[in-house]
DNA sequence: GTGAAAGCGCTAACAC
DNA sequence: GTGTTAGCGCTTTCAC
């Protein structure tokens, strides 16, 4: 297992006689070689686990083997098990292309991190892991003309922008689980929400709102409670709902959701104990409530995988989906 | 804005009229330069918002500006605040040292992501995320040479060998949280844990075992079950504890501590109602929990800031602490 | 099929 | 105080 501190490539050429273009080229696969010398060189790096140094082939190339993934600083204040799974698969995803993939929580301020690393050539591409409203980032990821890839749509102005833009079906699975659920119960029924800025709770939104006209119901009848950052927001939109009567909360992620679950633990005499609820984004959190809480499930970690794989092929040049739509699923608990 | 793609440090040499050198001399401070030419290079730099290649600079100096973070693959099958938190704060320690974070989930497989990531020489050093008894992981950290710090403290074995050893004051927290909580139960009071092949667990038994010693409690009265994995195996110690009259459950972690509050509420009619837990690991979920969880409370992301901070130190060369100990909240709710 | 040489963008002796 | 030069470890023309 000894093995010299930093072997290079020289001295794999110097030890088999050849050059070092020679031993280049067995381990690229490209330009002419005789399959003998091939195997020979190929013998020699393992027998001394040889491996190119990323940085001195990536100055060659001027490429990093490098991904950046963008995470906002404020999702690590919560636990988001979308971020985890997804940030997981992403790097699975790039391992298996030889790539790596660095953490950039950004804060959007001036010194942004992800502003150094592209400044300092560090990445290849970026991917963005949600998308909002109003992103700086993303002007920023444009102007400079990086591959970058996004976990979700973006808003509408920015629409085909990204190198690719990978997301689930969401109006249309918040559509039908809204209906479904709508049939169940055909009153009482609220739509509470966080913030409108993401593109994801936009979608959610538009399903939700087509599913009412589709069956009949107007809004006044179907209350919306968007904005709510706090327990306390929450808390208080469900106690004032439940004093109208609401007993069934559809929620717009698994956050809210849990908010609302604690809500009506907390307001199990004002009527919060025959009330349910349901979540448009399902989460281990939720599987085993009690009671038991439906919900629309969306696959995370392949979302992840997805963005990340068509990012690398429009990366190596290769023709990919710019836009891949993934399914759901309903879970009715 | 405009800029031209991909400015060098030639281009600036030659718009000023001087060598790269005194370019490169003027960004790093290092060597003479009269400071007139220095501001005259700065104020270039700035305008055209120009910043090094860190691939070229890294070649040249044989480094990367990357650190490695290693967690374990199945860490992001749970929620582990601990992750996101220490992660968190090492992104932002690494990046005001100029650094960035690479994110290897460990998957023990001959094929692991960080033996390709130290093979291709893309990092400067390693975080290790958690420390368990027998790790190859740190055999090969140790056998490589290359500087390496760990969240927690080796095993034994180890002591001693990585760069740094950050941890908290784990056992002499346990022991002083458990002393007062025995002390107000003198009876009926048991240890819950998982998983002894992680080095934290071992510290946290010391420090109950050590406090129920103290008080003069045998280890008969004071039962003690580990390795509960599973929801199952949690539920089922606790529905026997039940019986064997046992009213306070220890939990060793946050985890254990959350699915012994489930079994207990599962189990009301065995005595789970008047029962109370308590975990040696706070986590939000527990912070809100009705009937209230005492916990001890560590600092996550000032461990990770720390490990990060004196890694760094120890790659420049600098004067480094190689054992930071951290201190505990204890949370009477 | 193979090798020599130039070059990727930077740093660091060493001269002047 | 500044410039010249020779690398860092690779890839890639271009000869042979």
């Amino acid at each position: 297992m000894e093995q010299k501190a930093n072997l290079t490539i020289d001295d794999i050429a110097r030890e088999l006689g050849v050059s070092k273009t020679t031993v280049s080229r067995a381990i690229s696969g490209k330009g002419r070689i005789s399959a003998a010398t091939r195997a020979r060189v190929r013998e020699c790096i393992e027998r001394h686990n040889y491996r190119p140094s990323a940085a001195a082939r990536g100055l060659a190339e001027n490429r990093t083997f490098n991904l950046a993934l963008v995470i906002p600083h404020s999702f690590l204040g919560l636990d988001l098990p979308f971020v985890r799974q997804s940030m997981s698969a992403i790097c699975e995803e790039a391992f298996e292309h030889n790539y790596n993939v660095m953490v950039c929580l950004s804060t959007g301020s001036e010194s942004d991190p992800l502003v150094r690393t592209l400044d300092q050539r560090k990445v290849d591409g970026v991917i963005v892991s949600r998308t909002i409203e109003n992103d700086p980032l993303i002007d920023l990821l444009i102007s400079r003309g990086i591959p970058f890839a996004t976990l979700g749509s973006l808003p509408q102005k920015y629409q085909g922008m990204a190198s690719v833009e990978a997301d689930h079906s969401q109006a249309q699975g918040c559509f039908t689980f809204t209906a479904q659920l709508l049939a169940a119960y055909p009153d009482h029924a609220a739509l509470l929400g966080n913030d409108l800025s993401y593109v994801v709770n936009q979608s959610r939104l538009t399903g939700f709102v087509q599913a009412c006209k589709e069956l009949g119901r107007s809004l006044e009848q179907t209350p919306i409670r968007v904005n709510l950052g706090t327990q306390e927001a929450v808390s208080q939109a469900v106690e004032e709902l439940l004093h109208q009567g609401i007993r069934k909360f559809l929620c717009m992620d698994d956050d809210i959701c849990v908010q609302t679950l604690v809500a009506l633990s907390q307001l199990k005499d004002c009527g919060g104990a025959e009330a349910e609820a349901a979540s448009f984004c399902d989460s281990s959190l939720l599987q085993n409530h009690v009671p038991p809480v439906s919900a629309l499930s969306f696959d995370a970690a392949e979302l992840g995988r997805t963005a990340c794989r068509e990012l690398l092929k429009c990366i190596r040049g290769e023709p990919f989906d710019p836009a891949p739509l993934l399914g759901y699923k309903i879970c009715m608990r």
